[in-house]
DNA sequence: TTGATATTTGGCGATTTTACCAAATCGCCA
DNA sequence: TGGCGATTTGGTAAAATCGCCAAATATCAA
């Protein structure tokens, strides 16, 4: 593969890897409804505010959210609004595949064995 | 969190998950042009034929790809065609974040809750 | 300034992922 | 039947990820 696709593939990974985690799936979600402050999202994951804080520096790395600080308090926003739509997409696949919603292609037939 | 929206996050990022990885991404991104068979795919990742096989099973075992046997061959074609528009949205943040493409929310323009 | 609250960073062990090689299967055909 | 091409599986070492604790930084208010 040449370098430069390898280069696209790859970036395109670094964003699919940000989302690639259950914590940072719903910090996502959360932010789709409004921003929120770190301690909010923490309450809701239930793990170390530090933890928190790192998943969320991961998601702003990609620029899938951007953080903003407001007195003592840094608030979350969602920069990346169509992750949202996509995922109804995976909701879709999860529920057995030929959703839909998601414009399933039946191609092949063959089941996984 | 309740155990039932962890099993709901966990699912959708053992999906995303899978999407998460260079030559997976350039699988699908392969796959969404026609079925493919396995040193086919091979032929364009670079990586040793086992490496690629384990890429496909992860990338089965979720349900992105079906692989249809053939003969010695094994076929494989892509389930989840939604995933290829996502990649516009991908590649509208990395380009910057606010494409018109991905309908991004501007940072500290989300609506309180 | 001092203390309290909010967030980030450093570091560490534990778990997971990745890629290669070697070996095992599977289907086909001479 | 024996061998060949295509694919999968087992094993393993290196690299990346994860989550916690402790410590650092920043803001606010007394």
């Amino acid at each position: 593969m040449k370098a430069a696709v390898i280069e696209r593939y790859e970036a395109r990974a670094e964003v699919m890897k940000a989302l690639a985690h259950p914590s940072r799936l719903y910090i996502v979600d959360e932010l789709s409804r409004g921003e929120r402050c770190v301690h909010e999202l923490t309450d809701g994951i239930g793990s170390d505010i530090s933890t928190v804080s790192k998943h969320l520096r991961v998601l702003r790395s990609v620029g899938i959210v951007a953080g903003e600080k407001r007195g003592s308090e840094v608030y979350y926003s969602l920069r990346m609004a169509c992750v949202v739509d996509f995922f109804g997409c995976v909701e879709a696949v999860l529920r057995g595949g030929a959703g839909a919603a998601c414009r399933v292609r039946t191609a092949g037939e063959g089941e996984d064995r």
